[in-house]
DNA sequence: ATAAAGTGAGTGAGCGTTCACTTTCGATAA
DNA sequence: TTATCGAAAGTGAACGCTCACTCACTTTAT
């Protein structure tokens, strides 16, 4: 009984797998990557890959669940401020916006290689709503919390207004990758700062 | 010389094929699905679709500037209106709603995957570059119009604007093809067109 | 010494594309 | 009208290649 280095240098190894498998995923998109691509750039041959997933699926649904599914508690802290509802929100809209710009590119491609993936693979498609409602919620939440302190009006659907919220975050990555030319991210994230704020005004 | 039927015939065919290949691609993604898929559903055999398209990325390509590139005239088409600024942006916030509902979910669907392929093939994403700068030439014409007769507040960036649409209204539908559970289309319209009512209202 | 970690050629299936062949059908001639 | 011809339309087996996955073997670290 010896095994080679027990617990961490396996969690290690696993990891430098996920890491050169999002590098290929996120360059030639989940199909047209090859097993030997990961191989290569892991710095292994193709069959030690297998020793640490089933199958190419695998990889790509841990993938999902590791830098997609935690997405929401990784927000959450980034965003929680003890104080005002408005500057709560103003993090939330920033941090969209900053992830894109310098953060996280590299999620960002994940999430459109992964959103085509999803429509065959079921098992990636449950690790993308497990991103959506956590988000939702962590969204809602905020915005719950706005207008119970009377800052925001009302009537606000708290539940319709995040999920627009991140429509909208995802639909500027999604176009943001394809690289549409005439996108200026920062005069959109202005834009829509404002449209949200003048929207949740509670006057009176 | 002896054709089987001129133009018309040939045409028929070319459309049958990408009708077909439209059912597939949606079905199971670009790179999933086979030529055979295809030539099955088309009713014709493999080497057939050759003598209509040079290869498989060409079918795509005229897949997207057929259904997606075109989707601008269609959409200033059903949209405008003599009237109101106000009654304009409402009709596009209602296509837009109503596109993912019950008039075409195939086209949405169609977006997803082309926008998967697009990271990969450069014809397909300037299919889809044509499609959105035309939209958002178009959105921003509406709101430039209504500045221009006093209706929508005076400083807002037409073009920001336009983009934000555009990217919340495909945001909405790569997640609603995702089927994210939680989603309430009629309750996020509603919302959505409260938001950007309440930011363009010119208040003296 | 031993058992796990790692190797990489081999396997078999699948797929895009081709091409020698058959079928179809309009045009022409009888 | 009908027989015949020829070129375009259509066929599908075959080709060449790629790739996920396996397994008999070697290396490594305890």
């Amino acid at each position: 009984m010896s095994p080679r280095v027990s617990a961490q240098h396996k969690q290690q190894r696993r990891q430098a797998i996920l890491d050169a498998a999002l590098d290929v995923f996120i360059g030639k998109g989940y199909q047209v990557a090859t097993i030997d691509d990961i191989a290569t750039r892991a710095g292994l041959s193709v069959g030690a890959i297998y020793r640490y997933f089933r199958n190419k699926s695998e990889i790509m649904v841990s993938l999902v669940a590791e830098r997609l599914g935690r997405t929401p508690e990784i927000f959450a802290r980034l965003t929680q401020s003890s104080g005002d509802p408005w500057e709560r929100l103003d993090k939330c809209i920033d941090l969209f916006a900053r992830s894109l710009r310098v953060r996280h590119p590299v999620t960002t491609r994940l999430l459109l290689v992964a959103l085509s993936e999803a429509v065959q693979d079921g098992e990636v498609r449950q690790g993308l709503h497990r991103r959506f409602q956590g988000l939702v919620d962590y969204l809602a939440g905020v915005i719950r919390d706005g207008i119970a302190q009377g800052a925001f009006r009302p009537d606000a659907d708290p539940v319709a207004l995040a999920c627009l919220l991140l429509c909208t975050a995802d639909g500027v990555a999604v176009s943001w990758v394809i690289d549409a030319p005439e996108i200026d991210l920062g005069a959109m994230r202005t834009c829509f700062r404002n449209m949200v704020r003048a929207y949740l005004m509670n006057r009176e």
